[in-house]
DNA sequence: GTGTATTTGTTCGTATGTATT
DNA sequence: TAATACATACGAACAAATACA
């Protein structure tokens, strides 16, 4: 799995690497009981402290995404199996949220409700290919 | 216009009032030539320090959605005649980018291309209703 | 018109928290 | 842990614009 930092954006280096990381779950890219490169190596490999990735660790964490059992290192969870019904109940509502927020914020832009239905569309497309 | 603010909510304040303005916009709540409140006003409502509601309206006009002269107010800008047309193809491409990362976090949680479509759906239809 | 009080956005400084090294 | 740079939010004081007697 390879990510890539983008020092330029304003987006936080560990939500850059929590983004890719969720998505590589996504893709299925990483699978449960995989093992993620410890944060030495992978701070390592992209040039950065280990800090920054072990927060972007710790992050995944504590949204049910990873293990991290000391020293055997971190491990992709099967979010289905680890999540409580709650967390997933409240998962969906926040999709909702920002689903709701960004067409109202392509509507403020000119944009209509096909135009936004079309995007996401697509998009869904790739990500569940 | 009635603009809420979370104090526990993690986003910054002056965030929180940028996407609900940006919501009234889309919602036509707010038109073209519509004066919003001044800074004092709004700060003094939301019981907050009147810097916070200017980097939002500082963040609005950068982003097209609003005009600021001096002390004549904030005014909403008609966004499609006043942004360049580069300008909406970031937006289109950065609204796609979104769509994509919630849709692989969607699938990363387990969810399915229809459930997120569903979502999506019912979402544009409360925006564009 | 004139003078005063009010309203407005801006400038300065400060405190606190976050991100990263 | 310590140090840094930056982001967020606040408060006091300022000077331009406005309202009004």
């Amino acid at each position: 799995m390879i990510i890539r930092i983008d020092q330029m954006d304003q987006m936080p280096v560990y939500q850059q690497i929590r983004n890719q990381i969720v998505a590589a779950i996504g893709q299925g890219e990483l699978c449960p009981a995989d093992r993620l490169p410890s944060v030495r190596s992978l701070a390592s490999d992209l040039g950065i402290n280990i800090h920054t990735v072990n927060k972007a660790y710790a992050v995944l964490r504590d949204e049910g995404y990873l293990f991290m059992r000391g020293r055997s290192g971190a491990i992709v969870a099967d979010f289905k199996q680890t999540a409580t019904p709650e967390r997933i109940a409240i998962n969906s509502d926040e999709l909702a949220e920002k689903l709701q927020q960004l067409a109202l914020e392509h509507r403020a832009q000119g944009g209509t409700k096909e135009s936004f239905l079309e995007i996401a569309h697509t998009q869904a497309k790739y990500a569940f290919a």
